[in-house]
DNA sequence: TTCGTCATGTAATGGGTTACATGATTAC
DNA sequence: GTAATCATGTAACCCATTACATGACGAA
């Protein structure tokens, strides 16, 4: 019944950078790991696999590299792969699923990186799928905090509160976006029905 | 020559963990995700095979459970683990290491929630080479947002926003702890050597 | 007696990195 | 012409998770 199980979060950014632009795979890599920051980085060694992966799907094709007309003809090092119709479908199915994958550690990044093409709906639900999830692990890691206080030595409590307050701050961060998209969400409703 | 290469950061989580005190698996496995809190967590499909290997290398060995005087004897479903010797001996070594593998994104929480047992100077050191990493990927971030400046979502550029001040909130952090310790050993070395 | 949780383990699988091999292009 | 970097790819390995299998023990 479900379709693949493919490497979730790399297919997602690839399909979702060529969607941008055309791009080769040294290219790809390199955007990817900007676009990432400091959440993620990949290497050749998954990048080149995911992209045989995806030609082989009928995802993406190969495009002839733009033979500009003064350079010599029949030269191809580099591989330019642009998104085919069905790659396109696919990027537009992924980017709909508002489920655990989309506000998992592993998959939120790049689900939030291309929230600019996802449904407001969408991403409200996979921002708060993600607020919740965090909560709850708040939740459990406060409560083993209380039942192992002050058996613990500085150090240790040290780590456990620089990790919880990380936690916090995210929090925090996503109740910011999420005032924003629906204090945005009210207003386009307000606009399509004025008074 | 080189030793071995095995599970890095969970062999050293387990062998601090059974430094404090011998404990089984099941119970190990709690300790192990409580102690990291929300860096990490382990499932027994790794716990097991590694209390397993080190097992195997004599570094750990069953600790007969505590046969207490009027339980039924001979009975024997919990396996209680304790160092040995040489687990001792090894754990200290690995705690002498001052080396990227403990001050990389993998090792740093582990080496750091044991600092309590660790030299003051090796202690420095990590938190240095630690603040030095990060430093390094700052800069790196800085500079390809720099080059793509503008020409992003705004999600995106949110995002990372978002990182680059998680991470410069972890130098911050670094550095009080930094400051700290350097304050603590002139403090020593003062009460070694008075006026 | 049955249900939840404690407790131990293994096999299949997964997603990724490292190290390597290779060659084209550019700048000096 | 040679070094750096661009560019593509593969094979071996690593570390961990998932799903499963098993069973003891306490409480209802």
């Amino acid at each position: 019944m479900s379709a693949r199980k493919g490497a979730g979060v790399l297919e997602l950014a690839v399909l979702g950078l060529l969607h941008e632009s055309p791009m080769h795979g040294y290219e790809l890599r390199k955007r990817l790991n900007t676009l990432l920051g400091m959440l993620r980085t990949f290497s050749y060694g998954s990048l080149y696999p995911c992209l045989k992966q995806l030609l082989a799907e009928g995802l993406i094709i190969e495009d002839s590299p733009d033979e500009d007309v003064r350079t010599v003809p029949s030269r191809r090092s580099k591989i330019v792969y642009k998104l085919t119709a069905e790659g396109k479908e696919h990027l537009q199915k992924l980017l709909t699923e508002a489920g655990p994958a989309a506000w998992e550690d592993e998959g939120f990044g790049v689900h939030f990186a291309f929230f600019a093409h996802t449904r407001a709906d969408v991403r409200l639900r996979i921002l708060e799928g993600r607020r919740s999830r965090l909560d709850e692990r708040l939740e459990s890691v406060r409560a083993a905090l209380a039942r192992t206080r002050e058996r613990v030595d500085s150090y240790t409590l040290e780590l456990q509160n620089h990790g919880l307050e990380s936690v916090e701050r995210e929090v925090r961060w996503l109740n910011e976006i999420i005032g924003r998209e629906r204090a945005q969400a009210e207003q386009a409703k307000t606009t399509d029905n004025p008074r």
